[in-house]
DNA sequence: TCAAAAGTGTTGTGAATACACCCATGG
DNA sequence: CCATGGGTGTATTCACAACACTTTTGA
């Protein structure tokens, strides 16, 4: 079984389209909000899919660079320079590759993509460009729900992104990419509301937070001209991805809410 | 800058060979363990590598396949049919995609890898085979001590793969994936306190697992012709790998053992 | 009968909850 | 001076760690 192994020629094996596939996520109208582009061209010309597109083994240095391309392109959402990630807008990591037979219709080749999970702070309304005929914020709420039909496998991997970015809110602190480089822990808490989907105790998520001193640091700046008393700003660390429960040490999956 | 997107030819964009990679880990002699094996081909001939080759488009049909595909030709090391999980030997699962610019030295073709994990419990001698010149079981230790020199980007594979399969750890009953399907506690406990390099207490462990009835399950048979008195036996349940905190709620990262 | 390993009881400590209460600002 | 949201105090509950102890086997 493994000897006729040599039978296949290296220099003949098969090429491959990569492309990477973004799911960019936001909080906006107290809801998780999810980036898609209306396809303007084949195939599914004219529906609603994740913005993104073919790498360029030229052009693109890796998969993230790609990645970030294709999201300026497409949405107009735009990434600072890498190093001053500290003003830097967008978020960025890999979720994982996709691929099976004839994932793309696109007769006379195989497409895999590499998806990416993006995010970004009340992210405004994107541009469309590219590929994109049209491009606008849509409630995962509303694709989880299949109430709308999205391009090739999107669907799914739109589903795997969501648990993904659950699952991290629960062990990190990517809440904090959610909200402007200066926030309140009101706004955080929100982001943690919004995303669950249930009530989060205002004031044991103070006092929670406030113990995470590896995480968010306080920069002695106030809040002014908003109702109610004035609010300490705080910052993110550059440590603030690394792992460690945070909240909800005993979540357990099956509760994890639909909306 | 959106707009010239268009000088882009869709029909003609770049071809990647893609390929497999994989991680296979196993406790073996008190210590983690991965599968390696010694390139016969170039580049890279006569080091050692993950074990891995391209995708077929025609012949697998999907990553996952080509996966086991690969693992069973360059190593002998079998997948049952994937229906029969509970006598599967072995776990895999898609850790990410890898790719920059040059990543494979070969003229006239960019190579993007999906690597995988894949865990048995104590698995036999491998048998080399295809691309392989010889294949054998290495402490996870020397690879990440750089005691051991690989090809590719594979150094950087195996300590993403490690440090995954150190949180998975903690997370999900993947330790069940490392002992045969019919296990003692003690077995499990073994796992853990390989993985993470330090004791754990032997009868809080019980209590712990005990109540976990979602993951494991007594079989009502006992062990026997061991020394001391004899234990339960439990299997993994279907839900195993569902989420939810397993053991060390307050673990945080820069604890995380070196070996 | 002794060593070895499985399994039980019990107690202290710290983290997560729940909720009463006080503080500072805008209108 | 009142509504609004920020922030503090404190009791209860619960999970985990620590460790003394009993049970059941093989040699």
């Amino acid at each position: 079984m493994a000897g006729n192994a040599q039978s296949y020629d290296a220099e003949a094996f098969p090429r491959f389209g990569v492309t990477v596939d973004l799911t960019v996520f936001t909080v906006k109208d107290d809801a998780l909000h999810l980036l898609l582009v209306r396809r303007a061209n084949e195939p599914y010309e004219g529906m609603w899919a994740l913005p993104g597109g073919f790498v360029r083994a030229e052009a693109d240095a890796n998969l993230d660079r790609a990645a970030q391309r294709e999201l300026r392109e497409e949405t107009g959402l735009g990434f600072h320079a890498q190093a001053s990630a500290a003003e830097g807008e967008i978020h960025l990591e890999q979720l994982r590759a996709y691929w099976r037979q004839r994932r793309d219709p696109r007769p006379g080749i195989e497409v895999a993509t590499v998806a990416f999970i993006a995010i970004g702070p009340d992210l405004p309304e994107p541009i469309p460009g590219g590929d994109a005929h049209e491009a606008a914020w849509r409630p995962v709420t509303d694709v989880l729900a299949e109430r709308v039909a999205l391009a090739f496998d999107h669907q799914q991997i739109v589903r795997d992104a969501v648990t993904e970015v659950r699952r991290r809110l629960e062990d990190t602190l990517l809440a904090a990419e959610f909200v402007p480089r200066e926030f309140t822990l009101a706004e955080l808490r929100h982001v943690y509301e919004v995303i669950w989907g249930e009530p989060v105790d205002k004031r044991n998520f103070y006092r929670k937070m406030k113990s995470l001193e590896r995480f968010i640091r306080p920069t002695g700046r106030l809040t002014s001209g908003r109702q109610g008393r004035p609010a300490e700003l705080f910052v993110r660390t550059p440590a603030e991805l690394a792992p460690g429960p945070i909240l909800r040490s005993g979540r357990s999956a099956d509760t994890a809410p639909d909306d």
